[in-house]
DNA sequence: CGCTTCACCTGTATAGTACACACATCAACG
DNA sequence: CGTTGATGTGTGTACTATACAGGTGAAGCG
């Protein structure tokens, strides 16, 4: 019944190869900024502003990793940090203007290879990709909750396939 | 017009996120084959024996990176190496029967993760998904191809966005 | 106050990858 | 045949992104 859900998974597995490398100097993203940096900026641009751990949450990441993320964004002048006046245990970081002109020329230039990955696409299936994608990352964000809360109530090894 | 490519691009970079970490203790994935062994074990029960650089080339990886991971398999078990008779250069790669066992154990339990994933989807947009994400997949591949016949004949720095 | 919890940061470890280079082998040419 | 260049593989090194464990300081509760 479900073998598409292993032709999915497959396909996934394969893209993760094909996309999973998008900086570094042969990807012709030099100077953009890396996937995490994006995706906290993307996240900054809708929020205005967040906490690390609120960065962490939406973005499924280790706090570590994202404190370790908000200070290289804080050190290249993309965002700014500061300890909450109301909870001075919390780190408020806030996109700089030069970060969101880095985000935005990130973008753009993302949108590009893109747009040549796809130049041969209906405009339908483009339609189509993008709204399964966001349906199959709503979904997995979903599960991923689902597993931590039954890890958090269950601290052993895991062993739910 | 090409709003699309942008948010497909978005819905890539965080599905990377959020599936690129299936390996690892937190994913319910132990003691199956990482990534990129699943991988090369796939393309090996489809081709039935590959050279190295073969499958660096269907996997866009460099064959450094295969050759570690090629004996990494093979200190598992899972594959075995020998010199080609034909051309003393090329190390044959042909999969064990603990091989491809391992394979299709980790290939069930994906897609045990996926159907979970997946649970509330209906048929036709599974269909749909497995079908876009195979016409992306290739058409990523296409342009990683491009991209480097240009990078072999302009060894200079890469610009194209 | 003292204990606990929380948010963050730091130290350390690991996986996966690329690049530069060394080595062996082949192929072609004189 | 020997030299020369191309090719396939393996090794040394470095880097990125990440997680987990532990430390530090603030908040809150009794």
């Amino acid at each position: 019944m479900d073998e598409t859900a292993g032709a999915i998974e497959a396909e996934v597995a394969m893209l993760l190869r094909l996309a999973g490398r998008p900086t570094g100097p042969s990807s012709g993203l030099v100077g953009s900024l890396d996937r995490s940096a994006y995706l906290i900026l993307r996240l900054l641009l809708a929020e205005h502003s967040e906490s690390v751990n609120a960065i962490a949450d939406h973005l499924r990441l280790d706090a570590s990793t994202v404190t370790r993320q908000v200070i290289a964004l804080e050190t290249a002048g993309h965002v700014t940090r500061r300890r909450c006046t109301e909870d001075g245990r919390s780190t408020i970081v806030e996109p700089t203007p030069a970060g969101l002109a880095a985000l935005d020329a990130t973008r753009a230039a993302r949108s590009v290879v893109y747009a040549d990955v796809l130049a041969g696409w209906t405009p339908a299936d483009r339609h189509a990709l993008a709204t399964l994608l966001a349906q199959l990352n709503s979904s997995l964000d979903d599960r991923a909750r689902r597993v931590n809360a039954r890890a958090a109530r269950h601290p052993g090894p895991l062993s739910d396939a």
